[in-house]
DNA sequence: CTGAAAGCGCTTACAG
DNA sequence: CTGAAAGCGCTTACAG
């Protein structure tokens, strides 16, 4: 591998001058400039990241870790912090949890390694509490990304109770009085918020307690059970007329569910998802979608962690982006 | 920051004996051993990997490069190449190129730099033919993934002629004569290949050369325009009544067009798409779709870089994998 | 079983 | 305008 040395010998000049000519960090003699500039195009050099950043304690990158970046929702959120990144000159290392506190543990452990200049987590069910205590402070910067908690880290995610009241009045004016909230996980943050944002809602919307219905469950398995039981059992009278699945991985789980039940959308069953699938406009069901500003809250979590590596002491800043309601036929249908 | 200086001070040994403890390079007294371990707890030392890297020449991460890792397609196969890589024991730095030859050459450059052990890359049409110069032979590993070149590099794909020729019969044998293949940006290697096998296997099937259409066009609007121009310019008759959409994008911007004109799937029009859409069995239309083993593909291209870093002087190896055609409804309407 | 020391490839005060 | 040298935090022969 060429290094600085063999570039200098070329040049004919010392190894100081070659590293201010590759970084601009003092005046250089036109001629020795060119010189280096030769000798460098002619032996291929490309400057060592690893021994600059050891020598530098800052390695110009980030660590992004979220649990899936297929997922459309983070799909969009990692290229909004790939543009922030771009635009600071950053490197982005991209880990997936796969939902997984021990793989997420394992991703921040090699991110911290690597000396990452700070990190934006996006934190599965059940993370280990631990696993913050490196950073915040004189730590690592850290930004919290679309989970937020209770503590003191700059963090952004989506506004839930807003539109989670928004569906449920839009689902009451059409008649439904017996409305079912697919939760999932409620240990993901986004998630719990969902449900208490219904459990709020519901009743000042004019549901009384017994037809609020919410299934909420750590596996998909049990939760399945549970959209079937709330769906299938009891009598016809008695069963949900509307349902809001909180996210897409729930929303895909619970379609295939109310398919093998036979139900029709919409007119037996209103239906609207959080987060939702791609191209709406071209499959039917055509859902009603509750759509997160994903690619600006990536963009965002960005800039967070930006103005924290530049000030350390900043007061944690918690954003709240609010998502927009597409209305489409799922809930269109008027039962009453 | 704690450094092995401080551990090795608190358990009072040198710093060699605190690296042996931490790697296992060497016996260490049972006693020693525990000091050094208990000292490393107490501080919270966190081992430094680039430091470890630079010295080592060796940094036990690997690139990979995709265009776009919310594509459901790359998404597999970077869930691949996350496992294959977790089995090595190596750390993945992922980029996203989002089909742009200029943020490619930027991401090849960035991870050069951080000294990966290996790169994995998918490449864009227009990639800069000298951005491969500095791989192979001694230079950095290399494997190429999805889109194939006649390059002597390890290359892992997927199979194309076997599954236009199977989905060109299909039609066919449903009554099909006028048959229109979407292409695409044929300079994507994958777009040409599906092209040219479309051109070899038509004819064999009983095409006449003036009813197959190929739609190329290295941008969405022209592509579109082409689309609209074969199916809605000249009379009914001569109208297409099949289509096989090359790519996931290319099959949104499709039935896109097919929807604007108001045509129906499957009775005007018979649909088929190669990668395709996430969850078919929920949606309508339902597509026939061409599925590649795309998490194959990624752990695959992960174990021929592990071989090619193991063994830098053997034979490259191209891999085609085969896809499978999930027949839908998209295509069982006979025409005659 | 253990330690002193060289060296990985850079950056950056310090000195001239 | 330029160079000699220290040092970032590790690993690893070498020596005992």
């Amino acid at each position: 591998m060429t290094t600085m040395v063999k570039v200098a010998e070329l040049a004919g000049v010392s190894i100081s001058t070659v590293s201010h000519v590759l970084n601009g960090t003092r005046p250089v003699n036109e001629d020795t400039r060119q010189r280096v500039l030769d000798a460098i195009k002619e032996t291929g050099y490309r400057q060592d990241a690893l021994a600059r950043s050891l020598r530098r304690s800052k390695t110009d990158s980030i660590g992004l870790i979220v649990s899936d970046s297929g997922e459309p929702a983070f799909a969009e959120m990692v290229r909004g912090v790939e543009q922030a990144a771009a635009e600071q000159g950053w490197t982005l290392l991209l880990a997936n949890s796969t939902e997984d506190p021990e793989r997420e543990a394992r991703a921040v452990q090699a991110l911290l390694e690597r000396r990452v200049d700070g990190l934006i987590l996006a934190r599965v069910a059940g993370s280990d509490p631990g696993l913050l205590t490196d950073f915040g402070g004189k730590g690592t910067p850290l930004v919290l990304l679309d989970r937020l908690a209770e503590l003191p880290f700059d963090q952004v995610g989506v506004e839930n109770e807003g539109p989670i009241t928004e569906i449920v009045h839009h689902l009451v004016e059409r008649g439904h009085e017996r409305i079912m909230l697919v939760a999932g996980d409620t240990r993901v943050a986004t998630l719990g918020e969902r449900r208490d944002a219904f459990l709020r809602t519901a009743p000042a919307a004019g549901l009384v307690p017994e037809h609020q219905v919410v299934v909420a469950a750590e596996d998909t398995a049990t939760l399945v059970a549970g959209i079937r039981e709330a769906l299938d059992g009891g009598k016809q009278a008695e069963r949900p007329t509307a349902l809001i699945a909180c996210s897409t991985v729930i929303a895909a789980a619970t379609l295939r569910t109310v398919k093998e039940l036979g139900l029709r959308i919409p007119e037996d069953l209103a239906v609207a998802v959080f987060d939702g699938f791609e191209h709406p406009d071209l499959f039917e069901p055509s859902l009603t979608t509750i759509r997160q500003p994903a690619f600006g809250i990536g963009v965002k979590a960005g800039e967070l962690l930006a103005r924290r590596i530049a000030d350390k002491g900043a007061e944690p800043a918690v954003v709240r982006m609010e998502p927009s309601v597409e209305y489409r036929s799922s809930t269109e249908h008027r039962i009453r």
